[in-house]
RNA sequence: GGGUAGGUGGCCGAGUGGCUAAAGGCGACAGACUGUAAAUCUGUUCACGCGAGUGUACGGUGGUUCGAAUCCACCCCUGCCCA
C-alpha cells in the first residue's frame, strides 16, 4: 500500500492556496507548498504568501524557510518535501501539496531520480562560454540518448546534461530515469471557468498587492538584499525595480506585472495540462 | 489657408515596380522542461484547405504597366511648421 497524498496544483491566482485550506481542515490534513519563491523569507506580497489568517491554523510547511540568498534548487525542494511528508504520514495526518512550480510537483511526486550533481559554477561558466553547436557535438559523443532528446532544446539544459555526464562520468540519461511512482497521489485543481476569467483573477490581484503595499516590500527588500537574482528574477519585484529605476511609469511597470503573471500562468498550465489527473479545460 | 512628413497585417515598424501574404520586433496562442524553473528555450500567428492551392490585403477611388504596397491624379485622415 503506497501512502496516500493530495497534490493541490494550478496556475497562480487561481485560488489553490485557499483550496488547499479548504482540504487541510476537511481531511486533518498539513499543507506542504511547492513554490519556489514561498520558500524565501521577505516574498510576501509579490508570492502572494498566505498570512497567518489565512493558514486558519492549518501547519505550513517550506515557506519562509531561507533567505533570498540562498539558491533552493528542486533537489533541496525534494529533500525536505520528502522528510516532511513521511513526518506527517507518521502523525497520521494528510499530507497535502499544494503550489505552482510544476518541476518540483513532478520530482516529488513522479519519482524522477534526480542526479546528485551539484551546480558547478566553474564548470558552467566554462561550458556557457561555448556555443551551442559545440556542446552539442560533445554531449552526442557522451551520451546520444540526451543528445537526441536535447538537440533541439536550449542551452542551459545541454550545459547541465552535460554538468552530470561529466561530474558522474556517467550519461545523463542513466542517471535521470523516472521509477515506480512512490505515492498514490490524488490530484486536484481548482476550478476555472475560463482564460479570460483567470486573466481577470490575475489582473485583478496585481492591483490589490499594490494597494498591500508590493512598492514598500520591494524597497526594503532591495535596501536589504541587494539585486540578488532571487529578488530580481521575481515578478513582482523586477517591474517594480523597473519603475524605481525610472526605466518607465507606475502605469507601465504594473501593466508589464499583470502582463508578466498572465504569461507565467499560461507556462503553468503547459505544464499541468500534461497531466491527465488534472483535467485542466481552460 | 500655405508648406512639410506620413497613413503597411492585433500593435510598432522595414520595404520604393516582379524574388512580397509582405523583413524584424512586440503581443497572442501552442509546446518543451530531471539541481537557475516566477527561470530558460522552441514553434505558430490574414481566411479556407490535410495538401498542392484558392481568395482577400499595405487609407479611398481611378489611372499607367504584361505586372503596383511601391509610379501618376484626385480625395480622406494624422503629426509638425508657417499664417
Amino acid at each position: 500500500m503506497k501512502p496516500k497524498v493530495i497534490a493541490v496544483a494550478g496556475p497562480t491566482a487561481s485560488g489553490k492556496t485557499k483550496l488547499a485550506i479548504e482540504l487541510a481542515e476537511k481531511l486533518n490534513g498539513e499543507i506542504i507548498s511547492a513554490d519556489s519563491r514561498l520558500v524565501y523569507k521577505g516574498f510576501d506580497i509579490a508570492a502572494a504568501k498566505p498570512t497567518t489568517e489565512e493558514r486558519k491554523g492549518i501547519p505550513h510547511h517550506l515557506i519562509d524557510i531561507v533567505e533570498p540568498e540562498f539558491d533552493y534548487s528542486v533537489a533541496d525542494f525534494y529533500d525536505d518535501a520528502k522528510k516532511v511528508l513521511y513526518d506527517i504520514l507518521k502523525r497520521e495526518k494528510t499530507p497535502i501539496v499544494a503550489g505552482g512550480t510544476g518541476l518540483y510537483f513532478r520530482v516529488l511526486l513522479e519519482n524522477y531520480s534526480l542526479p546528485r550533481v551539484e551546480a558547478n559554477p566553474e564548470l558552467r561558466a566554462e561550458l556557457d562560454n561555448r556555443d551551442k553547436e559545440d556542446l552539442l557535438e560533445e554531449l552526442k559523443k557522451l551520451d546520444l540518448t540526451s543528445y537526441e532528446k536535447l538537440k533541439n532544446q536550449n542551452k542551459r539544459r545541454i550545459v547541465r546534461a552535460l554538468e552530470v555526464t561529466k561530474t558522474l562520468n556517467c550519461p545523463f540519461s542513466e542517471v535521470s530515469v523516472q521509477k515506480e511512482p512512490e505515492f498514490d497521489v490524488e490530484w486536484i485543481c481548482p476550478e476555472m471557468k475560463s482564460r479570460e476569467e483567470l486573466y481577470e483573477r490575475i489582473n485583478k490581484r496585481v492591483d490589490s498587492m499594490l494597494e498591500d503595499g508590493l512598492i514598500d516590500e520591494t524597497k526594503s527588500l532591495l535596501k536589504k538584499h541587494g539585486r540578488i537574482k532571487n529578488f530580481v528574477c521575481t515578478i513582482g519585484y523586477k517591474e517594480i525595480l523597473s519603475y524605481l529605476d525610472e526605466e518607465r511609469t507606475l502605469e507601465d511597470a504594473v501593466e508589464l506585472l499583470k502582463q508578466n503573471t498572465r504569461r507565467y500562468a499560461k507556462r503553468q498550465l503547459t505544464w499541468f495540462r500534461r497531466n491527465p489527473d488534472l483535467k485542466i479545460t481552460i
